[in-house]
DNA sequence: GATTTGTATGAATAAATAACTATATAACCA
DNA sequence: TGGTTATATAGTTATTTATTCATACAAATC
């Protein structure tokens, strides 16, 4: 129990600078996957555990044929993967480094917004 | 020497399932700052060092407009700091988990591309 | 003050895309 | 076979945005 994902500081800083224009495009394009609000609730009720499409439908309330677009896109993306039974389909995330982007993502932000809350109390008083 | 980041694996799988809309839609737009190649190109020369707008311009070949509106609008989100000193302006990262989520994101880009290619190899042969 | 240099910005254009409606497909059941 | 359910897709619209060109601003130098 407990495990833990180590990273070094070292590697993070030098994160290929010398990668090829398309790898870099390849990179924009997974960043941008991660950049849309609709995407990141599906993405985040898939972390819980797999999905069918109406069940993540019924969650976030959004209409049918969009998440259902969302989810082909992603899965043609290779960050989901699908799964038919019978009628119907069970998506899942199909890469852990989503989910660790996301984490180290939103704490990130959550941190900035902290700061500006409490710089904002700061001047108020 | 040799410094290490450290992450929970089980605080990764339930990044903040409870996040409310404004900070989820915060979230995507983190995201949206870095799903433009162009964007990588300039942080990843920030990734080195600070670096003045003409600097940028030299190494990435850009337009002075288009690397001057990026950086603006990755100030203006809180991604890079800004130093004037006389004409020039030098940016940097003002977010240590930008470069982490670069890092992560690319790396986990280039093992599914090696993926792919053994994948490739072995149905060639 | 006039000029040069470094950076920012406004307007215009073209391209990408999220969301909607309607419809198609495909698997199951009666 | 006909009907129902779950999912996917085509066409359309509206919005966003990356880029370019031209110009403005601002600090330094003459």
């Amino acid at each position: 129990m407990g495990n833990k994902i180590t990273i070094e500081e070292d590697e993070v800083r030098k994160w290929n600078l010398r990668m090829p224009e398309e790898m870099l495009t390849a990179v924009a394009n997974r960043f941008k996957l991660l950049s849309e609000p609709m995407r990141l609730k599906i993405i985040r009720t898939l972390c819980e555990s797999e999905r069918t499409v109406q069940e993540i439908v019924n969650e976030i309330s959004a209409s049918q044929a969009n998440v259902s677009k969302h989810l082909s896109l992603m899965h043609d993306n290779g960050i989901v993967n699908r799964r038919k039974e019978g009628l119907k389909c069970y998506y899942s995330i199909a890469d852990d480094s989503i989910m660790l982007a996301c984490y180290l993502v939103s704490k990130s932000v959550v941190e900035n917004l902290q700061d500006k809350l409490s710089w904002l109390q700061k001047v108020e008083n």
